[in-house]
DNA sequence: TATTACATGTAACTTCGGTTACATCAAATC
DNA sequence: GATTTGATGTAACCGAAGTTACATGTAATA
């Protein structure tokens, strides 16, 4: 659980809604405008960044417990979503009205410490995938991305495309496909039609 | 100002320290945990990332009536400094310690509209820092990077060598000469030594 | 089954950006 | 003034990654 106060709790169960998304169901897109504070119970979202010309870049996932800081700031602030959220895992989620945001933060402290700490674990998010851009060569951002996947899949068997993969890494599947063979003939995977299987 | 109320203008001029910082100066190395919060009265101040090999990137200047969210973090909840902080104009700053900010939080709703504000210019400066890593070549970045630095000089001549921007954009000096050369004959900068006038 | 639509493999080529190596020149210091 | 240090200019070269083009294979479906 979040370590929640108790009555926090029966009143997130008295106003929030459970919402069932599934894979691929896209949650959030460029510019909507969010009313609703989503909780994560289970499943994962991937949140994926766009620029005018429609490229796209994976900047993170978001997992169980969490919730989408950057989804809580269109909310208090009213503003457009900077991002996109797509289903990555079939999800459950709690979608709680943004006004009683305010309120929470007034009267519960563990409130306050939920959203601060998922404040603190989107800035650290944000800041790794700057670094990986930033220090990374692709191969390594590959490897990474690979793994990332495989945790949020909780299996080392992945069901997903060359292209897929160029897409969330804002490269090209030619390149994508070379590294993977070259990952394979290095022993650390195995390729298959639709599928990657990381070796231990 | 900020908008917020008189008492908590009270309160923050009681309990707050003005500091006065320098250009060049050091003001939060990465590890550092921080049990104060600055707030930015005039001047700037940038923020760097480092990788473990000691190679920096900038990633956004935080301007007047700012603080930086990071550090809001590492104080909240007292983790070390995951970024570094230097002075990049002449700065003063009101030093709020830690203790006040949860209570206060609860007390005044424009320090929590200010606090979230905050959080939202910083996720939105790691966007920006984020595409311009994934979406533009290094020509565009630095065509950027200039005209940021000259907004936070307020001058369109800035005192920099082709070192220090190679540093800022964790790429090398002959790169940056380059293209600063190739710029300067397009016609939109003049160079001299320690100085690019950027013209209109 | 024939056809269409993806998914993957691979070669050839280009471009951007990084590296090495010098040369020149200005400023600071001896 | 001579020497050292740092800033800049430039050529030559290299490697990572993107692009184009095409071949092959598999799955879906008309």
């Amino acid at each position: 659980d979040f370590l929640l106060e108790k009555e926090l709790l029966n009143e997130i169960q008295k106003v929030g809604q459970i919402k069932k998304v599934i894979k691929g169901d896209l949650m959030i897109d460029l510019g909507e405008i969010i009313s609703y504070i989503p909780l994560l119970l289970e499943g994962a979202i991937k949140v994926v960044r766009e620029d005018e010309s429609g490229e796209e870049l994976l900047l993170y996932f978001v997992e169980f417990g969490n919730t989408c800081a950057m989804t809580l700031n269109c909310c208090l602030e009213n503003t457009a979503s900077e991002i996109r959220a797509i289903c990555e895992a079939d999800t459950s989620l709690i979608m709680i009205p943004v006004k009683f945001m305010d309120q929470w933060l007034t009267n519960y402290p563990s409130w306050r410490k939920f959203i601060f700490d998922n404040y603190q674990n989107r800035l650290n998010e944000l800041l790794k995938a700057i670094d990986a851009l930033t220090f990374l060569r692709l191969d390594e951002r590959l490897e990474k991305y690979l793994l990332d996947k495989s945790k949020v899949a909780q299996s080392n068997q992945l069901s997903i495309t060359h292209l897929e993969i160029a897409t969330d890494l804002n490269s090209s599947r030619v390149v994508i496909s070379r590294l993977l063979k070259k990952m394979e003939k290095q022993g650390s995977l195995t390729l298959g039609r639709n599928t990657i299987t990381i070796k231990s």
